[in-house]
DNA sequence: ATAAAATTTGAACCTTGAGTCAAATTTATT
DNA sequence: AATAAATTTGACTCAAGGTTCAAATTTTAT
């Protein structure tokens, strides 16, 4: 082995063994979404990747750290998202743009937003519920500026928030990337529906 | 004792049982929603109600029979509010009180809809979603014949279901009873942005 | 080919919480 | 007051599933 390997090997090791963990959560995260945490043992886990329930431990604390991490996984994107440059025209435009992003997020990318914050315990928890609510406040924001340069109707903005995000939430429900409906198709329904729920009166000739 | 109390005698007994199941079941349905299924022991429901488990199983035959009541319930309600002969002008008019109903009776009434229908097994499962599917397919219908008389914008209306119908499941998650929020602004607001969402463009002159 | 490190496993352990039951207690009836 | 019926309880059993760990297996490096 020349001298290059020899640097890269444990590198190379680290990333083997973080992309194994990484979808240790992926999948356990599906099985979540789908089933519920409480639905999911571990040796389901283990089975559809084709291991031993104890396997899971050696990439894996316990599993409350699974539902942690798929908690984060989520949020985490979301964030991502959130602090891309916005490029929209106005208010609405943004938050049609995150929204958009958001359904093609949950639809296309094998990540989940889970609601199940209840089974997290002590810190873990306070750390998910602080992420929500980060995401929550950006989103507020949005609207908020969306209101202020007129694209966005008056009101409270975070209802109008807790509106759509929960057709958000709702979609992990049913959502089945088998089912005839497409993901993109989703998210151009929902991204016009959304529009429409909440943008200002006056101007809105979309179709 | 007369011959009158004799004879009901044995009817409020029935009733004082059913009045009691009923709010074992109530009360656990509350811990269900905001807790989740799996995180309320037996303990816990009794406990909230001054009883001890063993008690529970007096008016209960198990915890799942618990969550399938209570499920019940929900759709019941929901059912009851979909019979009532709808008085609105036009088909968007009709969902819109069909959906206030809703938003309240999930606000004011104590009823909580859960999400949890895996924990359910067999025929009780079976049951379950049939009953909500039954009530998904009587809103799409409300839908559709709003989009044949001009009121509702012409789309899947599965999807416009969706996505109304999500914000009224997330309303259960965060929704606090002792929160700043009042339950009929709740609906106030939710009903208006689910109108401005599907309704046809024309004419919705409604601020 | 051999040694070391990484990965996986079988077999146990342990905790939690659902469910049971005979006995105790409370409530209603005569 | 005595009896019967309804209701509640404490103490127990039991199963499910999460967790541990020493040993086996596989992979990598020399």
């Amino acid at each position: 082995m020349n001298a290059s390997a020899t640097i890269k090997a444990p590198f190379d090791r680290d990333k083997q063994f973080a992309a194994k963990r990484r979808a240790v959560i992926l999948s356990a995260a599906s099985a979540f979404r789908r089933r519920g945490y409480h639905n999911t043992s571990m040796v389901d886990i283990a089975k559809t990747l084709g291991l031993t329930k104890a396997a899971l431990y050696y990439y894996v604390r316990n599993k409350e750290e699974i539902l942690f991490e798929s908690h984060l996984m989520a949020y985490e994107s979301m964030e991502a998202i959130l602090k891309r440059p916005q490029i929209g025209e106005d208010g609405l435009e943004c938050l049609e743009n995150v929204f958009r992003e958001f359904v093609s997020l949950l639809t296309q990318s094998g990540v989940s937003l889970l609601t199940d914050v209840d089974s997290l315990s002590g810190k873990g928890r306070e750390q998910i519920l602080a992420r929500r609510g980060k995401i929550e406040r950006r989103v507020i924001k949005l609207v908020k500026a969306g209101q202020k340069d007129g694209s966005i109707q008056r009101g409270d903005a975070r209802l109008q928030v807790f509106f759509f995000m929960g057709a958000l939430n709702w979609l992990n429900a049913w959502y089945d990337s088998e089912g005839r409906l497409k993901g993109d198709d989703i998210a151009d329904h929902f991204v016009k529906q959304l529009r429409s729920g909440i943008a200002a009166d006056i101007g809105e000739i979309d179709e």
